[in-house]
DNA sequence: GACATATATTCACATATTCGTATATGTATA
DNA sequence: TATACATATACGAATATGTGAATATATGTC
């Protein structure tokens, strides 16, 4: 792998490290949602929401449609949950792996 | 998902999110390696690899063990290379759809 | 013990990220 | 056009992250 392979990875990855945006890939997973349906999930005020929702947008992760006064989220790669729930059995296992030691 | 699931998933993401950690995992998933090893991967600093690797031990994704004055660094999360392997899939999916745009 | 090699830590600084408040924009409806 | 609702942007402050130079620590060899 080179730099420019690594950066574009990193920068893939960074657009996803944040617990609000965790929480925003995985209630996509489940459906498209408006800004205002995403809100309710963290706490968090209303332009955070949307600069999260931004940061998903221009990685590529998210796109969006105007639908009335509202703007609906779509999760675009679906490709990136694997990397979600990759990370819960990493969880699991750097537990274990403690546990063993204890 | 709660909150504190989100958070502890978001930091391993985080722990990853840096195009020299992306290059050290990646070259971890062929062998252990000592520092100067992974040093020569990337274009930084003695103590930069240093901290970088501390960041990915901290997470549990990376444990050492001490041969002679040598540090060798082992991947203890083979799973978190499937987030690696997910942003290269991603990255392609991205570009697709910026070239069906254009 | 003196010295070379390998790695870690401290420090100071630069940059990036995140956040809320205030404000602006877009859309629908009366 | 006036008003309400949904979303985006600008701004400034707090915090986190990344970095190299200098220095400290650990290990092996002579």
């Amino acid at each position: 792998m080179n730099t420019a392979q690594a950066k574009a990875r990193a920068d893939l990855l960074k657009a996803l490290a944040h617990p609000t945006r965790v929480l925003m890939l995985d209630e996509l997973s489940r459906g498209d949602r408006s800004v205002n349906d995403l809100r309710r999930l963290a706490a968090a005020s209303q332009p955070t929401i949307s600069r999260h929702l931004d940061r998903l947008k221009k990685a590529g992760i998210v796109t969006e449609r105007r639908v009335g006064p509202r703007v609906i989220h779509h999760l675009a790669c679906p490709c990136m949950l694997q990397a979600l729930s990759c990370t819960l059995e990493a969880l699991k296992s750097v537990k274990k792996r403690q546990a063993d030691i204890v």
